[in-house]
DNA sequence: CGTTAGCACTCTCTCTATGCGAGTGCTAAG
DNA sequence: CTTAGCACTCGCATAGAGAGAGTGCTAACG
């Protein structure tokens, strides 16, 4: 692959990521002065579709980027983009907020990175096993109700908001208070639920059944119903024209919202800090015409979860990518 | 409106809430055991049309009910179905759980009726000046973190998990929950977030801005980005047949997270326990193809929220108005 | 030997015409 | 009042023609 030949790669693609169209020899010679003709750009098209960085939809159309063909653009061609100011500053702004739930900090995160890309954007929650438990709180909660606050050594928080039966008093939640930061520090979240300790059992009398159908509402416990990945900014999707049937972003929504699908791919990015998934990379056939760029959030050394932009195959590496990277930065800045 | 134009018009409706197509003179007297010709048939729909209850989309198509057909579809001619023994379960299920905190119960709420109707859901939160203070609690948290702990008149919770400097001790943040409570008991959850409390200021000194930073993250103040009201389900409208352009998704999709629309929406269903809006009643030029079936939900008194089954107005209200019924029965029987 | 012009060919997309099917309104007879 | 018959109207699907864009190949050029 010779020098000229990325240049007409770069090319392609650049017309292609504007115009969505397959791009001929003739509008490629017109638009991008490369003092060459449209036959020899033909030649030089007919090399790189045979060595598969470019695809034809059929005999008589243009020439198309292939999954290849992006790869080894976002690998070597890719002029790395800077951010706007404005966008720089959009993305700093969003970490100086007091909050620290790990919720709400991951909503936030994908709206930014959905809202700055103009793409959809998904999160995930740590992978279960490794937030571990460091304290739990049961409070007395006006009349009736107690707050279950549980942190993990992630730095973040869990929490439930419960009824509980009027013979339980205020001291009684102490005490339980006090039995379960003994038992229970260090354990892992998602076994919280499954908890069925016989120290409990002894320390607690009668209310050892509530407690453990208290902690079952935790996180990790089935009852929970929040998903761990969310998505945002899914409607920037209308507006692509790869999308402009229903089918399409109904295949997408479907994958999307399917509880495995989201949690499985960014989990794929194990600890990468940066990376990117094209097309098939994505491993998953509804999702031939997406890409991902995504990134790997840590607190505390830990891996604390994943965010990623997801969007059409044809989709602006250059400022996705800096995009990206400038939020991971500043989460990291913020709560590494 | 004689009693055969009745059943000849409930016939329209129910073969258009199935086919989704116009329904012909021809067709209808196939279907239906009328003991009627075509030919009659055709003259009571023209009377039907004349009378505003049914529309042409053209010369030579079939009837299309209109707003005032469903209108009187539904508060005349529909026959309440009860629902499964399946969804009765549950609904019922729904409401056993201990956790009482508001957004987690409206979403379940929202998720339940969108399971249950196959089509999406919405809920809305307490309109802002509802919602009282009762109590406020500052509790540390960690290295460095303190929990928000609010809790309402209508018997809900909010929270927020901050960090804080770290010269701010357990000590003081006891003192500061002592000074919150009394200060602000009985407001607004609205008004918290704009405190200015010159009380609060002599007795907190050096902390008092920070509390004030604090209080402005509450649900209400500007900084809180959960939005009010919530989508469930919006999927479903794939597989209808009025919304296979993505013009038309796309076009209900902004109507529904657009953050004012669904607010008004239902906050315009006043006290009303069980609503039915349809199309153009929903006095909105991009729901003109939606209908609404909704209900108030209250506890100890107060209204606490909306909930709304919208789909499309060729709805199934029987089986709608059923759930939604049932829904905002077992939440009233639970939180009411 | 790389580059370019020319040419025949392919394939999609758009436009137009045509016919079919479903439905309507009207009229006249039962 | 009901019904059969009939002429008429649309929408929709199908087919054919033509334009436009692009390709591969060949042969000439510097």
């Amino acid at each position: 692959m010779d020098d000229r030949k990325s240049r007409v790669l770069a090319a392609v693609i650049d017309q292609y990521l504007e115009s969505a169209e397959p791009v001929g020899s003739r509008t490629l010679a017109r638009r991008k002065a490369f003092g060459l003709s449209a036959a020899t750009l033909r030649n030089e098209l007919a090399d790189l579709e045979e060595w598969g960085y470019l695809d034809k939809p059929h005999t008589s159309a243009g020439r198309v980027p292939s999954d290849k063909g992006y790869r080894y653009y976002v690998d070597r061609l890719l002029v790395r983009r800077t951010l706007t100011a404005q966008e720089a500053d959009r993305i700093r702004a969003a970490y100086r907020a007091h909050v620290r739930e790990a919720t709400w900090f991951l909503h936030q995160t994908a709206r930014l990175l959905s809202g700055v890309t103009g793409y959809p954007a998904v999160v995930i929650t740590p992978p279960p096993p490794v937030a571990r438990l460091l304290s739990l709180q049961l409070l007395p909660m006006g009349e009736g109700g107690a707050a279950l606050l549980a942190e993990t050594d992630t730095g973040l928080v869990a929490r439930r908001v419960l009824s509980i039966p009027a013979d339980v008093a205020p001291a009684d939640l102490a005490r339980m208070t006090a039995v379960l930061s003994r038992e229970l520090a260090g354990m892992p979240l998602t076994d919280v639920a499954d908890v069925h300790l016989v120290n409990l059992e002894r320390a607690l009398g009668r209310h050892a059944a509530l407690v453990e159908e208290l902690l079952s509402l935790l996180p990790g416990g089935d009852t929970e119903q929040a998903p761990l990945a969310t998505v945002e900014g899914f409607d920037t999707l209308f507006g692509f024209p790869e999308f402009h049937e229903v089918e399409r972003i109904r295949a997408v929504w479907a994958l999307l919202t399917r509880d495995t699908f989201v949690g499985r791919l960014l989990a794929g990015l194990g600890d990468e800090a940066l990376a990117v998934r094209i097309g098939e990379e994505l491993a998953e056939a509804a999702g031939r015409d997406l890409s991902l760029v995504g990134a790997t959030l840590r607190s505390g050394g830990h891996v604390l979860g994943h965010v990623a932009v997801i969007g059409p195959r044809r989709m602006d590496y250059g400022h996705v990518l800096a995009a990206v990277e400038q939020v991971a930065a500043e989460w990291n800045r913020a709560l590494g």
